[in-house]
DNA sequence: TTCTTGTCACCTAGGTGTTAATAT
DNA sequence: ATATTAACACCTAGGTGACAAGAA
């Protein structure tokens, strides 16, 4: 069995309907798809992998509406072609089950992109699409004729929870929002301690230019459906 | 079969008379032991892994003459009590010849450490004392008695050129700046270029530090034996 | 006197959202 | 109008030797 971390922040974002960024170089996953794993034969060999399964059909598209002050999805069409459904094996594949076993495993390494032509072995998805993330673990089968039994030899894990939307600037300011406060890398745009101030900006930057941005984005704004 | 990377760097270092700084926390090497290697089974699975044995039984001592112009090694009794004979193995282990032989192989997590009490895995060494680092490849029987062909089943490769002696602070000033000049992470302290002029130092930090630092070992002095 | 330790400025390496410019 | 891209300031994380203070 599997078991999902960092669940509580998962679900936070989920309810604002998460999204995550892809770009032409690769972008990591924020939260990071973690998790904790029992039930292994300590002695076997199991790989562990994932990939991206399309929620639905669906493309979307971002109206705004109230001169910026809310905005939501709408479906705006028929899914583009689906991208080169890659996967991504944890990089310590294979490994014992002991080893799966006896610290959390965290698929750090991922990235995302948009870029179909990528030759960096990251997980392709497309923009304003919404995917699934999946979790996989293949028993490595000693036996010769292992191949015959690749359906027995693996299951899939599915966390609901987990799922987003691609996209390659944020659309909900409430999801930028709690990236900034919750992934360590965006410390430099919190606001929320005030000794940091007066912080460099850059010219032509806004002074109190989070302020700004929070104000943008009041409470109201409806959440992700 | 196994080459040496970076030869003519250890080369350069060898020369002089390696020194590798040993930490309480675990200090890496440098230059880092990478090696390319050449005919492997590529079906096969492989262990890679590092030691370091003395070269020999003495412990050094430093002797600065002339107000600190110049210094050399002098042999300052018998060895103190071996280390624990830790030995490192490559965290990609283990993996397919194929996987080991498409890229040069870099022992770069490896560290180096004189906490006789260390916990974190790393390799225990007596500074002041001189040690010949060695690389090891396993073959990973698959057979069920392989304990029985222990003996065939691995082979060593010891490059002399890479031996150092263990120290906590440099002693040959001439390493300190070959290790400044080719280390990236040294970078700070080259002073090769003026336009970095003037650098901020710590308050109390001498100005036109490395200038001083420079002047306080001459080309004259003796090289290590 | 020699050796060791802890702290520091200064780097490398790379993960953030912001922003302005560009593309669609 | 909306979506994408590239450059950028600002972080995390951690590898350097210098230095001062302490230990042996």
């Amino acid at each position: 069995s599997v078991q999902l971390e960092m669940k509580a922040l998962w679900d936070e974002f989920n309810q604002l309907g998460t999204e995550m960024i892809v770009t032409k170089a690769g972008r990591r996953m924020f939260p990071t798809f973690q998790v904790k794993i029992f039930g292994m034969d300590p002695m076997a060999d199991y790989m562990l992998l994932m990939d991206f399964v399309p929620v639905d059909d669906k493309r979307y598209r971002q109206v705004r509406r109230y001169a910026f002050h809310s905005s939501s999805w709408l479906v705006a069409g028929k899914a583009d072609p689906a991208t080169p459904g890659r996967v991504h094996y944890h990089p310590d594949s294979p490994a014992k089950g002991a080893q799966w076993m006896k610290q959390i495993v965290s698929f750090d390494k991922l990235k995302l992109t948009n870029n179909l032509l990528d030759d960096n072995g990251h997980i392709i998805l497309n923009s304003m699409h919404r995917y699934q993330p999946r979790f996989h673990v293949v028993y490595v089968d000693p036996r010769k004729d292992s191949e015959k039994y690749a359906e027995e030899n693996f299951k899939t894990f599915v966390f609901e929870e987990t799922r987003f939307t691609a996209v390659t600037a944020y659309q909900n300011h409430r999801i930028t929002q709690l990236k900034i406060a919750s992934n360590p890398f965006a410390k430099g745009f919190r606001d929320c301690d005030p000794e940091d101030w007066p912080r460099n900006h850059r010219p032509g930057a806004l002074p109190l230019m989070s302020a700004f941005a929070r104000s943008r984005n009041p409470v109201s704004s409806p959440a992700h459906q």
